[in-house]
DNA sequence: CGGAAAATTGAGTACTCTCAACCAGCGTGG
DNA sequence: CCACGCTGGTTGAGAGTACTCAATTTTCCG
């Protein structure tokens, strides 16, 4: 049978799952609300590195590595699901079906990694923006978490312009493009994409990166 | 006894080893020479997602991804071992310890891009040309494959734009600032550090992320 | 209801890009 | 052996996207 030991755990707004430089001892799993991970600069600036929702592992990669390289953080309030890495990795020894998932997921995360770095490195700031919002729409679609073309998204905009390497500023301007121009609207955490087409094409976006026929 | 049925192929300057959107039936290992991983996008600019060197695999995710979503190619002449998919499966299933081998480095190919990330999203031109060094340098050491301070690098300005999400002249004219400061010089493919302590801050270069010692 | 966080606006700046010309190195072929 | 031609490197000038700073309005919570 299968029981994979964990504690479960509120965490409060911008709460630390992990820690750059600590040593892991858990996985986490997100139960409810949003996390991304990031990593600060020494001039003080930050870079969103991705944003996980309900459902996501947020660091299966401390299953193997020592050290944390990166910061992990609740995104408004959530809840986790706190997995001790022995537990997980001895469940993984034993069945190979759940070791398969877990890498897939991990290789998944990596292929996403790949695409922001392509879309911070060469994207337009509208592009950017409009590809972080095709993403994530997708994936919580995916995930049976949007209502028709809206879904709950409690980024705050400075948040949406560390993760695209923008400022808030910006970031607040592109938006306003995006709305004026009819493609989203949004208010009170709530994303609405009222043109797709004309979103996916402004963001460059393709969905081949997010492996979900895998 | 270990086995693995592999070609030889010498590779040309620029061919590719990977296709996007192609179904992947081989991993390729480099032997000699360098190889460069890129997405291109609807503009026609290009992204370089990593740079990969004498013995590493440039493809791994290949494994259990069944559609490539980038493409590799060769940077300048090179050799590779293609080894059939299949083949590194069955490895994997049969030997544990090479499983972890193969997923760890997977995951440290994850850990680099997310660095990349924050390279290409939050440093300023220069510190990002200094951090490909930094990071190009440690990589060539720790394979033995520099001499002193000097490596061999032949990326073109161009690819090295490509790789830190600026522009060919404007790659040059921050080459030229790191050489005038004395912190660099370079000719015909060689890369020579002069000064890694003032590189490695003006890259804001810390190697954790590169999990040298697991 | 009050205060803090977030969003918005404006004006000025600057880093990086674009375009275009020119130079240098090198492999190839006459 | 030298000329040619191509790729890559370098330089200059001007433009533009995105940034900075700072004030103001709006929204969100407690």
């Amino acid at each position: 049978m299968l029981s994979l030991p964990f504690t479960r755990r509120q965490m409060h707004r911008d709460a630390y799952l992990v820690r750059e430089g600590e040593t892991p001892t858990h996985c986490h799993l997100l139960l409810a609300g949003f996390a991304y991970r990031q990593k600060l600069i020494t001039t003080g600036a930050r870079q969103i590195i991705s944003i996980h929702i309900m459902g996501e592992f947020v660091d299966l990669q401390n299953l193997l590595l020592a050290t944390a390289d990166h910061n992990v953080q609740s995104l408004g309030r959530s809840e986790v699901a706190m997995v001790p890495v022995p537990a997980l990795s001895e469940l993984i020894g034993r069945y190979p079906a759940i070791r398969r998932a877990v890498w897939l997921d991990s290789l998944i995360d990596s292929s996403i990694f790949r695409e922001w770095v392509v879309n911070v490195g060469r994207r337009s700031a509208r592009a950017r923006v409009a590809h972080l919002l095709c993403e994530l729409s997708l994936r919580m679609r995916r995930s049976g978490l949007s209502q028709g073309d809206s879904f709950h998204l409690p980024l705050t905009q400075e948040q949406m312009a560390d993760a695209t390497g923008l400022t808030a500023v910006h970031t607040n301007r592109t938006l306003q493009g995006l709305r004026r121009d009819g493609i989203i609207s949004f208010s009170s955490g709530t994303m609405t994409l009222l043109d797709w087409d004309r979103l996916a094409e402004a963001g460059d976006f393709s969905e081949r990166y997010l492996h979900h026929d895998e």
